[in-house]
DNA sequence: TTGAAAGCGCTAACAG
DNA sequence: CTGTTAGCGCTTTCAA
């Protein structure tokens, strides 16, 4: 009874899968009636024995729906790119995995790529491949560039980046989480604080800068000048900036540090210069990753909702393809909080 | 002069975007003609007048292929999958760039997928989104599921794993990594030596383990029972196999670790424990990281050709996708060799 | 409740 | 050298 797979023909097209009338055949139905019994929809009206036969026939010929026919008839690829700087930065674990949640419940693929010099979106994107993307923005991209880049039909959803001109960005607590980090160092008694931050042309870096000065007026610290200075997201930028401050700034106990992997630069920079940690520096940082849990001493950090805020991301950018408007969100639960480990410690003295 | 982009019917088909009828109306030649003078193909013989015409009204329409069209017509996504573990591990970042820039050459997209719990190929790969895709196997999937999971029509490149029923896999030189970075220790004079391997699923484990154990016995070491154990790769593994090792074995010197997150992970536990590296111990690994770099102290490693091992192993698959049948292939060149930093040094006494 | 037909954007065979 | 035509696999009217 059961056919066969219908051999197509030989030349270009030589990939030979189940097609959709493969399965129509085997369950004798056309092709319509096929694709309205394999879509779902409950509003479809099939008698329940015809969508049966239809069900067991795509099972049994292992039929998998072409996403580009598909794709191509409907003007929807039903996926979205997750666009960050580096993909194998270990802060964007949870990202993705959330946004692959989110999108996975929507049933859109979810492509990952990496921004790179040769910033070209409309390469990933032009092409029909992606209904939407989730960018991350990178260190060295100014505003009037990265609206630029931005100028593409399909919605972009920003993380962790508003922009003046851009409607849909997905923000996290960033002032919260750097007045947390500054406030746990205060209360281990520590006056003599200073910040490395992130790149300047990051409006991340800028709340979190926020929070840090702003927890420092609380606690009525004195700041002298360069104690407060910017920095970057990677291990090379905090290394040179704990360089930098150390050099500049004498008798600083705590350090803050806007992000997690310069923090481990900073704090190998300060063991090398022969400083303790904690016992002669204390240092915390904003964002969780294992490098930190796994560092000598461990790294204590604030913890951010990434993963949330990846799901979030990707329901946004969903729901502005199913019609909605995007907005501008914090996503701020759980609310930054902190993992205590080894690298801070009561102010010396 | 220049015509209208022309609207779409409204409805579900609603993006809209230039088409390459678009182009060929403002170009005033046939769809036809306008494909073969975008296609690049130089023996498509096309007078000169009428290919610049066409280049230049695809450049003002700002043109773009829609590749979901394409592939449907050629059978080719022009897009294979990159699929590891985890893609935010900071190892495969050179192995990204590898596979990204033969990828291009080829002009092919890469799509970055991870190997998660709920591990479906099919729906990446049976759905027509890419032509073939290359797998670096993660901790858990005996060779059998894998083996069921390559059941595909597609091509695959198993990345750093050879497969018994599979052909098509690039292969690192684990065996002379492991035996450079045992005989590194024991030039500086270490003859209580442990080992903490991969998975031990995993062929490459298996390969480094009999790298160790052949410099081992080449510098006739003795090897005390459980002074050679499986691990895993990432720093957990690392950490609880460094425990094992260092209650079970007295009066070691030095270790190897298979893989630079779990010497990371080993590496904290002993400082953890109260030793001092490299004073009291010794730890080489083998892959570089940042994170190797900007550990304190720095992880000494041995650096393997990961982006010319992801060259190759796109490469491979693109000639696949000409019509080239696949191989097994070792890429060692650059050799390993050794990136000297602070783990490691002469043996105590 | 089902089927016939059209067509998404593109390329390749073939004819002119 | 250029144009006509057909059709990749799919979904969605529209008519039966």
């Amino acid at each position: 009874m059961a056919s066969e797979v219908s051999p197509r023909r030989a030349g270009y097209y030589d990939v030979q899968v189940t097609t959709l009338q493969d399965v129509a055949d085997e369950a004798q139905v056309s092709r319509a009636v096929a694709s309205r019994a394999l879509s779902g929809d409950p509003s479809a009206r099939i008698s329940r024995e015809t969508r049966r036969r239809i069900l067991e026939a795509a099972d049994r010929l292992g039929y998998r729906p072409n996403q580009l026919a598909r794709g191509l008839r409907t003007a929807r690829a039903n996926a979205v790119a997750l666009v960050v700087p580096s993909v194998t930065n270990a802060v964007f674990a949870e990202l993705v995995a959330g946004v692959e949640s989110a999108a996975a419940t929507a049933e859109s693929a979810v492509l990952l790529a990496q921004l790179g010099a040769n910033a070209d979106l409309q390469s990933l994107v032009g092409e029909g491949r992606v209904d939407g993307l989730i960018l991350q923005r990178d260190e060295v991209l100014p505003d009037d560039a990265l609206l630029r880049l931005l100028d593409i039909r399909q919605p972009v959803v920003l993380f962790n980046s508003t922009l003046t001109g851009h409607v849909g960005s997905v923000i996290l607590p960033d002032e919260a989480a750097a007045r947390l980090a500054t406030e746990h160092l205060v209360q281990l008694g520590h006056r003599r604080i200073g910040f490395i931050g992130g790149p300047s042309i990051h409006d991340a870096a800028r709340r979190r800068q926020d929070g840090f000065l702003a927890a420092a007026e609380a606690a009525d610290l004195e700041l002298s000048a360069g104690q407060c200075i910017p920095g970057g997201w990677e291990a090379a930028a905090g290394a040179s900036g704990f360089a930098t401050l150390h050099a500049s700034v004498s008798g600083l106990t705590g350090i803050v540090v806007a992000s997690v992997n310069a923090a481990l630069g900073a704090m190998t920079t300060a063991l090398r210069l022969g400083l303790r940690v904690p016992e002669d520096l204390s240092i915390i940082s904003v964002h969780d990753t294992w490098s930190a849990e796994f560092s000598f001493p461990g790294l204590t950090v604030v913890r951010m909702p990434m993963r949330n805020a990846g799901r979030a991301a990707a329901q946004m950018l969903m729901e502005r393809l199913g019609g909605a408007e995007l907005r501008d969100i914090v996503v701020a639960h759980p609310m930054p909080h902190i993992a205590l480990r080894g690298s801070t410690g009561p102010a010396p003295e």
